[in-house]
DNA sequence: GTCTATAATTAGATAGAC
DNA sequence: GTCTATCTAATTATAGAC
């Protein structure tokens, strides 16, 4: 159909254009080099997107429904499960979504200071509702504490995989390989929640 | 002296790249940009610093002069110190640091993906010295567990001073203010290295 | 729907006035 | 030493062929 050609071409669009700004910046990536990432021609991305902030906006929708669906489990624990338990499972999957998925992080640090239009949508829209299901599971520590475990556990957490070309350069460890971050999980969880 | 009007021109430019290109990626930001952060036209970058490759030079040497300079003191304690007090002294002294500093974070994240050789010479020249000190303080730790503790502190310490716009707009907190920085070193050194 | 061609703007680097 | 003017290349967005 015609319908799901659109929409395989879009994502892939999409898809070239999130993991492209989350490395460059919005500014330091061209719609060309999107364009020859996703293998279609730059004019194209006009024809899909009205702009090139439209395209970031759409990275940005896909950026959460990924990291949404990747979080659902640890942030809706069945009851049967103990909070320090549901702690410990939620570290534990901000390592294994942050390994997978280091973009995250890279386009959250990228928005701050390019455009406070982009960056004001990016909270509302998408990072708050996320924060209160961390702030559901975390519910039982001081309410002063709580903005500082989320960039706490999402910095311990994912810093690692945004640099793993320095880090393999630096200390010999490839933040790629599956040993690695089952390590950088098992270091985390029994650091900061420790049974 | 001329000598010292060249070095204070030199140095207003290389500051204002480093925040520049901190902020917005080397491809990110353009050298007129730069020039107008420094105040000074876009032909002076070209007279003081060959390239915008050299320029970029220039602003890791500053980076890691200052960040050196801080950290002197953590990393090089009175052996009256004890160690576990010498790893919370570290730990509150890198939160100080990204505090004051958000740009370090940001400027070693920027050059992961840009450029291999940039990459490579800035881990060689400036942050193999300085894990060095690192793992000088953290001896005592599991060699395995280093890098691990590296990007660890670095990310716990630094994510939520480098995004202050999103952490004031998500929570209502201030990454600023003195009283928060104060409280995200205390709750990240009794988390880590509880006494 | 996708491409090529192009218009208007901005990029990094150079040349020359002062 | 610093600025203005300018060159060539690359940028985003548009227009029109297929």
């Amino acid at each position: 159909m015609r319908a799901e050609q659109r929409e395989a071409t879009r994502e892939q669009i999409v898809t070239a254009a999130l993991l492209a700004i989350s490395e460059s910046g919005f500014n330091g990536v061209s719609t060309r080099t999107i364009a020859e990432r996703a293998n279609v021609s730059q004019g194209l991305l006009t024809y899909h997107f009205k702009s090139k902030d439209a395209l970031w906006r759409a990275a940005a929708d896909q950026l959460f429904a990924i990291a949404n669906d990747s979080m659902q489990e640890v942030f809706s624990p069945p009851a049967s499960v103990e909070p320090l338990q549901q702690k410990r499972n939620l570290i534990r999957q901000m390592v294994y979504f942050s390994a997978a998925h280091p973009e995250f992080i890279r386009f959250m640090l990228e928005h701050e200071k390019e455009n406070s239009d982009r960056s004001r949508w990016l909270v509302e829209t998408h990072l708050r509702p996320m924060y209160k299901k961390f702030v559901h599971v975390m519910g039982d520590i001081p309410e002063t504490d709580l903005p500082h475990a989320l960039y706490t556990f999402a910095g311990a957490s994912g810093l690692i995989f945004c640099a793993p070309n320095e880090c393999k350069q630096l200390t010999g460890v490839d933040p790629g390989s599956k040993a690695v971050i089952k390590r950088h999980a098992d270091y985390l969880v029994n650091l900061m929640v420790p049974e």
